[in-house]
DNA sequence: CTATTATTTTACCATTAGGTTAATTAACTA
DNA sequence: TAGTTAATTAACCTAATGGTAAAATAATAG
């Protein structure tokens, strides 16, 4: 539970029942309730995964009469989208050989790259 | 540390010395104590996270010598990358009003009892 | 006001995570 | 052979996680 932006995303990401309730959520906006329904799990356990997720600014709360709306937010997984950007060359096309590329940057010798 | 893939993928990368290391291995090979180096931290810390990063399969080991060299293993991050595109369409340009798309699709087909 | 429904808060519990120091194993070197 | 360097294991500690049941809040309905 390291307080940057970034760990905090995936700690919440990690855990099934939050994916889930996230995936859930791309249908549109969602009672506690709703949430809680397709889980065997008490109703506080939900809450305390929605606080998880809110923390994480993965989702935004209402309120409307007595129930509580939660809505997707996804700026954080846009983030995240972002920082695994930094490794996706290694696993593109022209990298299937990433164990020779490695040993060449480690080298130092790195310069005609692949198409 | 439920057992499946993505939740094992997500809690390693959910410490931002584990991100380290892994951003230090995409110059390629290092040895222990080479990830080491740069932390404050104990030797058995970091073969602890070392380990972590192992059973998510997000690095490999070998062997040489009295040294355990680690590197990159990529496709972890490819899998993560691939969960993240069912949410991709929710942060790109035409959804800046993302809150009326979500209304919308609760909706279904505009059955208004909105305020 | 009372009752009901939706949700959260308050303890509480077991397990895991991330760190430490001290001891151990593995391989090289003089 | 003994000594040094690299890394792991063992034992331990503290704090966080993910769950529970029971009580407390909040808003609506009768």
């Amino acid at each position: 539970m390291p307080s940057d932006h970034l760990s905090q995303t995936f700690s919440a990401l990690a855990d099934p029942t939050r994916r889930a309730i996230l995936a859930s959520l791309t249908t549109g906006e969602k009672t506690v309730s709703d949430l809680a329904h397709p889980f065997d799990m008490s109703m506080p356990a939900i809450t305390k995964h929605l606080k998880v997720l809110e923390r994480a600014r993965l989702i935004e709360r209402g309120r409307e009469a007595q129930y509580r709306p939660c809505r997707l937010h996804p700026e954080p997984l846009k983030d995240i989208d972002t920082w695994i950007g930094q490794y996706r060359k290694f696993w593109e096309a022209s990298f299937d050989r990433l164990e020779d590329y490695l040993q060449e940057l480690q080298a130092g010798k790195k310069k005609g790259d692949n198409p």
